[in-house]
DNA sequence: AATGAATGAGGGTTCATTCAT
DNA sequence: TATGAATGAACCCTCATTCAT
């Protein structure tokens, strides 16, 4: 019993430290996400997160360092659910763009989670090994799943085989769009992305697809 | 003489003022491009401009009323030639998208221009006018055209009636990702951002495109 | 057998604590003279003598408290082995003073201990009790005892009077300059401190020697 | 006219600046020589130096370079004096040692100069390049004039020739002392320097002198 | 109009010291 | 007794801005 106090006491240790991490980085990605990576000042973070000024030092050496640990942290686990449904689905093509990839799509701009998005776009050329981590771990392994997608459409006979296999940013490319508008002018001039993502599919299905009468019997 | 030479000095002094404070506005567009709002140093515009530590202050007030300007004058007078051509083309719509609209946009991603939208996303949110500003000069009249030239496709019978004309937006965004993507991973991994473009414009035009034998004769 | 237990217990339990402090102070003593007071971290000293970060505040209050325990222990029992040897030697001084006076002083030259001088000078001005602790431990009982000696070799006719008895630092002069030497321009200039102190030791003897056909019989 | 009031309005600035330059310098000996390096504080320098915080970094980097610039600005001029006297003076070598370059080691052992000595010795080891230019520009040349001496003093008949010329420390090492006595010990317990150097001075003439009958004729 | 020296508020970072466990 | 997470004062350095010339 002694033992399980102790261990358990070194547990609540170990998860009170964790959890003070998570809440620095927490606080920092409001923070950077607001004023950008210059603007953000650390004491803010610290109080914001309810701890001393001094504290995010024990846990990151450098301002920078807290910011990668920032994307990584929005970054990690986040994108390889819609991977892996993209990798499974049974659902036509055609219906899962419609469906569960549109939804995504809408869902990921309406998320906090993309402010990162702005960040990295602001701050991401002087970081070069950050975006490079962004790059491998997030966006060249969503394209490869993209190309694949379309790919299986190709192959089984739901579209035509063109160029969009090669260039599978096009796919999203409405979405950083619908991102930078809801952060410069959304309250200037309203847009609805929602819809907007809806068309883009729409359209690009349209471009891409083999019409029903067309379609080889299998 | 005396009239002419003063008048004539008062000139140059116009002049030279003038450039001067181009020269200022340009350097700084450089420093806040490379550097971002936070990152530039006042001092480093000045001795980029070649002139001393003070001058700018005495063109701009602070170093945000500066990067107003630097806007403005990266947005001023270049959106409107596009914008001109494109309400005046006598070209087919599909014609002209897949010729000076397609390069336009491959021009504009290779500009040096195009590093203010950066600065934009990065700083935007901190100067709501500046970007009220950028959205009534640059993208809102610019939507409008393309709008249009959408409009005048469906028109002519060339284009299906989609909503492709309520989201012009649609026709830009993949110059928005072209951009980004050599800011932040080109030197990552490489993407020829020209035949993006061009693939994109093709499946547009694909996707709303009235087939030849379905165009009714007028 | 319980109470043997227990006072073996209570046993390590001293020797462990005295080890510890002992430890501390050393890892600090290393801190300090390779960084200076106020350059050595407490951190460092910590993970020097394998404690934690918080131990060293059980032994001592301050960084100060520390700093004079340190002085303390590097200065106690080392300089009364010599002074000891100074006043029971049966040797004619002049031959005491060329043997193991001088080994003596080779000796502590190249001793790590010496680097406590460099930090008293560097830091003693900030601790006038711990150079007096210091001037009243060592130097002045040093000196004092460097004087009788000398005033014996007058007396057993070796020696002239001089006014070398009045200023005994002159004997040791040279030791100090050489501890500084080392310390300072060794790696950019050698110099051969034993063979310096020799000289100096034999210098000192031509200066106050009674030559020998001058000397009385007794 | 109006050229002369400008150019003496340069001038003025110069010399303004010049002059600010040197109150800074100053005003960091004074903290550094209190202080220590690390524990000077650049706050305390500007206010000694009746400027503002900032002003010490536009004449100074760091605080490394100012206390680069400290080092070399008390060094530079001073020894070159009794350099050149020693080199070109007229009098027996006994008679120089026992007048002008006596008075030369107990002036500076009471100038307010020395205690970049202490300075040195403290946070030299940190800055080799410092202490390589403080041994090519003071300590190497004056040891080299000082054999210099020995040797004249031997040539001319004198000395004896003895290996006090291989180590003209010897003839310094008491001046160190007492700067060090001076600065740790002398509040507590005084120290006659002026006189101990006499002493030093004295005992090395006699141990070194060639006795006045044994002299050749020349 | 122009210069560039000077100012001083502000932010990143360190580290002696405290304290909950 | 021992740990190491946490605190917060202090200090170096930067840079937007001012001002004497």
């Amino acid at each position: 019993m002694a033992d399980a106090q102790s261990q358990k006491g070194g547990a609540d240790r170990r998860n009170r430290k964790d959890n003070r991490r998570e809440e620095i980085v927490s606080a920092a990605f409001e923070e950077f996400a607001t004023h950008g990576y210059a603007g953000a000042r650390l004491e803010d973070v610290a109080s914001r997160a309810k701890v001393s000024k001094g504290l995010p030092y024990l846990y990151f050496k450098t301002k920078e360092e807290l910011f990668k640990a920032v994307v990584r942290s929005v970054v990690t686990a986040h994108f390889n659910t819609i991977r892996g449904k993209i990798e499974t689905t049974e659902l036509p093509v055609k219906e899962f763009l419609k469906g569960p990839f549109l939804q995504f799509m809408q869902d990921l701009v309406s998320s906090r989670r993309v402010l990162i998005v702005r960040l990295l776009m602001a701050e991401g050329h002087k970081h070069p090994e950050l975006t490079q981590f962004y790059l491998d771990t997030v966006v060249a392994p969503g394209l490869e799943t993209l190309s694949g997608l379309i790919d299986k459409g190709v192959e089984r006979g739901e579209f035509r085989r063109t160029d969009l296999s090669d260039y599978p940013q096009l796919l999203v490319a409405p979405m950083l769009l619908s991102v930078l508008w809801k952060a410069l002018f959304e309250r200037h001039r309203h847009l609805d992305t929602d819809d907007l993502l809806k068309t883009h599919i729409d359209l690009l299905i349209a471009a891409i697809e083999v019409p029903e009468q067309e379609r080889e019997a299998s």
